[in-house]
DNA sequence: GTAGGAACTAGACCCGGCTCTAGATCAAGC
DNA sequence: GCTTGATCTAGAGCCGGGTCTAGTTCCTAC
């Protein structure tokens, strides 16, 4: 995602703009969560109205969204976006402090994994169990006894 | 976690019965919690009282308890493990049910660990490039764009 | 000119999963 | 007798992350 392309820019997409359904619609959150997110300071730009005050998004603001919805997916909570967006915005100068925050919340998805794949070894193993009881019909006392 | 072991029980250890302040400490559950889940159905067998109404859990709960405490850390939610105390309290005749419970668990676990891998490869991504320009000074200007 | 659909706002509501409170009881130790 | 500390109950509260409602405005098309 968002890998720098060769050309620099489509040329004609110029002043594209996009309605909150359509932002809805290509980044999968709702058109509640949509205002939801500007209220609380997620957007990096703020966000522009046409006249007649309806939203008016820009294809960069797909990309943001996009990254919110990859990071809101691997549980980082909103309180982090917003510093991560207020960084962005604050422009250039402040990598490091961005660099930190990814990193702590890569490692949290690094633990995450970590005790998911534990947590599957012994869902897996419990798999396993109960195959066997449905197999052979021999019920392995100290198994059943804890579930 | 609950292997058979080559001995069936340890000797001596008859009627060991624990407070809730013991099995809080053994699973890591607060006594909120264990009060909360008693509540909600998720013990297997019904919890006991001495004298006094002060509630006496045995070694097996705590096993059951640290089953939970797996599930729940996998994300099942309340209700399936209710459910699955449910199947495990009538006794054998349900591992059909019960092994489709946890099948459907696992799947979901799998997929949430997909989804988290390839989270971590866009944030394992992004800290590259933020090390990469607080190394070189130099900035990719399409990346800061997005964040 | 009017019907439909999309958007707007502020704020209420919901859900899951605990957590905490208040007020009472009990047992042990000083 | 009194304190301390653990427990009890029922029920309220909290937090995160949205979701939904009500009432309105706006644009487009018929």
């Amino acid at each position: 995602m968002s890998d720098c392309p060769p050309t620099l820019m489509p040329m004609a997409e110029v002043a594209t703009s996009l309605s909150i359904g359509e932002v809805a619609e290509r980044t999968g959150l709702s058109v509640h969560a949509l205002r939801f997110y500007e209220r609380e300071g997620l957007f990096v730009n703020p966000v522009r109205r046409k006249a007649g005050g309806n939203r008016m998004y820009a294809v960069d603001d797909v990309e943001w969204l996009r990254l919110c919805v990859v990071l809101r997916a691997s549980g980082m909570p909103l309180p982090s976006i917003r510093r991560y967006a207020e960084l962005v915005r604050d422009g250039g100068g402040n990598e490091k402090e961005r660099l930190e925050l990814l990193l702590e919340h890569q490692e949290r998805v690094h633990a995450q994994i970590g005790e998911l794949n534990r947590s599957l070894d012994l869902i897996t193993h419990k798999v396993a169990v109960y195959e066997d009881v449905l197999d052979t019909g021999v019920q392995h006392v100290c198994e059943i006894s804890g579930g």
